[in-house]
DNA sequence: GATGAATGAGTATTCATTCAT
DNA sequence: CATGAATGAATACTCATTCAT
């Protein structure tokens, strides 16, 4: 009888929300973001075509919703209690998270590889978070205020002083290139890999651990 | 005034047709599958949209005839002369070719990729041709018929033969993983990369080969 | 904690009725009918969304009560103490009255202009309380019980009588016109004027006056 | 059997472009530019929804390519043989075309005024090429190089030099000020007068004439 | 062969209206 | 009384595909 109070109104939507994310992931990522409509997630989702607008202003500020809040959760997954100093404890350690992210987030890393394999959308969404190639997509990032950066940066580091340990044969550069093509290349490959795999990749993660470290 | 020959249309058919190919791999590379439209694909190919249809009989039927030429060609490219054993000198060049192959088939991968990232379409389009998942995209092609699967034989029987080599400290499923993701990194990076860096490329192949031969 | 009583509810309700009235008139005639939507109308007149059904059962009544308001408010201006017949100071009285009139419901009459404009709608709306077509719009109001008609009337009589003292070559069906066409440009062009010209309009009145008196 | 001629296309969309803005000048009119749809508008013009795109693309820019061919036609209406000076003749030939010139693009009169009725909706349509406020609408444009300024020059002009002609007790601005209302007052008459009320007219444009030439 | 006008099913988006709380 | 989440019918717009010429 007694209206709603708006605290109830903001869990509402905060719920709600996350649930049209949620699903709107699922979907962007399994059949692309063109041929997932919106009255599709609306059902998935179980609410109504009007609804979603309520929620989000159009489908590209859906996916971009979307992209932001996965990006926050993977780089808040790696920043805590963290210095800009990767021990080899670490760097293992960071590896094996990465593994882990990577089969927790599969549907965000699916949607991201599709949607960086396309030029012009690259640039109009990701360059602003996500830096214009970054992470473990391109390499080096030239703004170092992007959380990508500050990965890539101790990453970065961790080699270098890698380098200083293994002697004048050590091409740095080359190693880290290739321990990121290595990464991109785990992580495509559980796009594809169902479920069941997991002491398979224990296994790979220990031989790129024993690689690289 | 004299009629052409039938050889002479079928050489402007076959023409007319490669372009038409050429200018949509091009632009569903770039923009994506759904993103371009028939207009815009035959606008660039000087065509009118009418003629599209044709040389094919959808836009389905494109995409799929794209498909089928590049991997006929990226099969054709490895199968020449080959008979089923590869060499250490061999498994070289095999890898520096691959790296060849990726720059100039980019627009190629880039689009497998796309494709393969989207589970309806995975199996809706590839299994026929490519396997259901197969060459440097799953690791293991069901049906040893398939060209994917055939190349997928030789490096499983390299690696084999390496594990002789190597003696029992070697794992060789693993390698075999670690080494097509390796690859699949490379592909990967290098759709993203500029065209520019060739001499680094060269670096990183000589330290995949230092792994892997 | 006493509950309030029947007549302040009342109070409150014509109060937050009127509100909604004002800021519901105010838009429509600025940004028309349509494209005045109710979520805006009811931020603006800073009540939700739902309580605006609680007040009025549907846009088109809510925009048909706005009208029948101010229809009323129009005709009692010029309808207090006044019997039928027109002196000729009363008749300048009037005219400067029309001039207020028109700069204080501005909003009115841009939204009814608006709404007269369109055929099916003007039917629709109109016919019950103004006259199918009527008052300063188009001339002879066929009911002589709307107050549109009664007001038409005298003026008509005014000018039947004028035309007594002019004599022979007074036209009077055409004085008639031209004055109400007169009367319309007036009108129409004080809505795009700005609040500034207010000197210029009391020439513009006196001469009026002076050509039909 | 051959296809048709580059010439023959322009042909037939020049015929349905036509075809298109008079049905949608037509509706825009009588039902308001919100109200009246593309379906409605296609099916009145006989085509389908998908073609409109094909000749404008939008909605909002029929209506401005609507809006500008008016505009330019009126103006030509005017501006033929006329070097910026008015005789008493010319004059009343003047105001008479007016009055022809309001019969015969009575929808788009209409249309005009419902927009212009509209403050956002002026600026952002039509002060490109009308003019702010212009023509017979509000009296001084700013922008002499703008066609309806040049009308308005014109007019003004006219009644400077009827001014030495009157006499000191002849008030120019007042009296150009009027003369605009009652031809926008005439206009709005004209609007909502069904189609037989042609020689009424003729004796008001009379004394209009008479008034002011 | 070749063209582009024409179609219509499908898609994103809007908005008046309802209703649980 | 009051709120705003929820609905769904309607609307603008897109695009693969067809077809007369």
């Amino acid at each position: 009888m007694s209206p709603r109070t708006s605290k109830q109104f903001q869990e509402i939507r905060e719920e709600k929300r996350t649930l049209i994310m949620d699903t709107a992931l699922e979907h962007f990522a399994r059949e692309g973001y063109h041929a997932a409509t919106i009255t599709h997630l609306a059902t998935h989702a179980g609410i109504s075509k009007g609804l979603m607008y309520n929620y989000f202003e159009s489908k590209e500020a859906l996916l971009r919703a979307i992209i932001q809040r996965s990006v926050s959760e993977v780089m808040n997954y790696f920043d805590t209690d963290r210095d800009g100093f990767l021990s080899e404890e670490e760097f293992e350690f960071f590896v094996r998270k990465l593994g882990v992210l990577l089969k927790q987030k599969r549907d965000f890393w699916r949607l991201l590889f599709q949607i960086l394999m396309q030029e012009e959308v690259r640039e109009h969404f990701l360059s602003s978070f996500v830096g214009a190639g970054s992470l473990d997509l391109s390499g080096i990032d030239p703004d170092p205020k992007l959380p990508a950066a500050r990965i890539m940066k101790v990453i970065t580091d961790y080699f270098g002083r890698k380098a200083a340990r293994m002697g004048p044969g050590y091409d740095t550069i080359t190693e880290i290139k290739l321990f990121m093509m290595t990464i991109k290349g785990f992580a495509i490959t559980s796009f594809y890999a169902g479920d069941s795999e997991t002491e398979e990749n224990e296994k790979t993660i220990n031989r790129i651990i024993e690689l690289f470290k």
